[in-house]
DNA sequence: CCAAAAGTGTTCTCCATACACCCATGC
DNA sequence: GCATGGGTGTATGGAGAACACTTTTGG
């Protein structure tokens, strides 16, 4: 029983830093919620609350998430923790970030049932946030941008089919650069990692792209053999 | 007040994975403490305690270092929370696990003066643990593999004054496989982060290697270039 | 003078980069 | 037929990897 230690015991929270791609603009998005509650009733702020007895901690950031943005399934990864006095003004609060990363498909807008509204907003132009938000999604941002280039994890983001281009435009929001597109396809297609579909792009004015999957099977693959993903 | 929310609340504990190397067996160890109270008294354990409030983790974790093993003002960064339910036979138990690197200089032997003994582990042969202290150990080493390619932080593990051969040891040690001398000193010198001393290794039984510094200054410099530091 | 580790250059291969044009499709 | 993005190859330079011998010192 936690009550029996001898000292006074903080609370536990978890909140969730989501990020998602608008592939028409080519923004990288966050998704914030307006808080409906004291304090900082009205401002924005990302997901979150509090951990419940019995649950792991990926657990509680899973079902704040599905709770707040009807979010669920999606990749989910413990960011840092936050725990410096004073981050909080209900008093002693220690939180446990973590980020997700959704595909465009089934959450490009997201309609909540209850009053509390979610919305997404780009990285570039965020509004004020409540407590340390701001400090997390920082934490967040540099967390993406440096795993995106050792880790496969850029998919995520994507829907399931896609084409080279929108795979390169990822990177090229992401990382904040442009890269060259034929060094940008012989690498990726020299790491073997994408499964090609015999499906085409449709309903663009223009030349229809291939479309292609990752493959996830081949990776594992790589990883045993000592290979890592790099870009 | 933190008794307000609804939910029973945990209890949060700092633990720190502390890593040392010895230079003459060529060996990365661990830094352990035996238990003195139950639950797994007597068994090995890694040190940490629960957080006090008024402090921050960072704060705690080194608290906690100082206390039970002596040692203070080294490397330490956060590393993962860990919140299982049932990873804590006393109830529900989140802890905020971080690494600490030292080095050889003044903590080569801990004697301290309570009943709790410390002592040195090499990461290869362990005793078992309390807890889940084997998974966190597990996930410092990861950690400190993977982040010692791409930041200068082995330097922590060195005496301040170091050949470039035990700065080589280091990195063999860690990452498991020997190097070529003439390219490891080529990309070392190479980053121009090492300054050089006029002193000479000494006591050894051949030729006396020359002492090197660790140049923060430069490194910084660099890292405002937007150079990164590899190897 | 012998043992042991320090220190030093060159060659080759491969990968990253730079760079420009034709192709397919929708309108 | 034209506008728009899709898709393709080559040449060059730089960095990493492979590789062996001489130098210095203590004993």
């Amino acid at each position: 029983m936690a009550h029996k230690y001898q000292y006074e015991m903080p609370a536990v929270a978890v909140d969730c830093v989501i990020f998602g791609l608008d592939l028409e603009t080519k923004d990288l998005k966050v998704m914030l919620i307006e808080r409906d509650l004291e304090p900082f009733a009205g401002m924005w702020a990302i997901p979150g609350g509090f951990v419940r007895r019995g649950e792991s901690l990926e657990q509680a950031a899973a079902r704040e998430l599905e709770e707040e943005t009807g979010i669920n399934d999606v990749f989910l990864e413990q960011l840092y923790t936050f725990g410096d006095p004073g981050r909080d003004p209900r008093g002693w609060v220690i939180s446990v970030a973590y980020y997700a990363l959704v595909s465009p498909e089934g959450h490009r807008v997201v309609a909540r049932t209850d009053a509390r509204q979610a919305a997404w907003f780009t990285v570039k132009r965020l509004p004020h946030l409540a407590f340390d938000h701001a400090r997390i999604v920082q934490v967040a941002l540099e967390r993406l941008r440096g795993k995106l280039s050792y880790a496969p994890i850029g998919f995520e983001l994507l829907p399931r089919k896609f084409t080279v281009r929108q795979l390169q435009n990822l990177y090229e929001i992401v990382v904040g650069r442009k890269l060259d597109n034929r060094n940008f396809r012989k690498k990726i297609f020299g790491m073997d990692l994408l499964r090609e579909l015999d499906e085409m792009q449709h309903g663009v004015p223009h030349r229809a792209a291939r479309l292609y999957t990752f493959d996830e099977r081949k990776y594992k693959q790589l990883v045993k053999q000592g290979l890592a993903f790099e870009i």
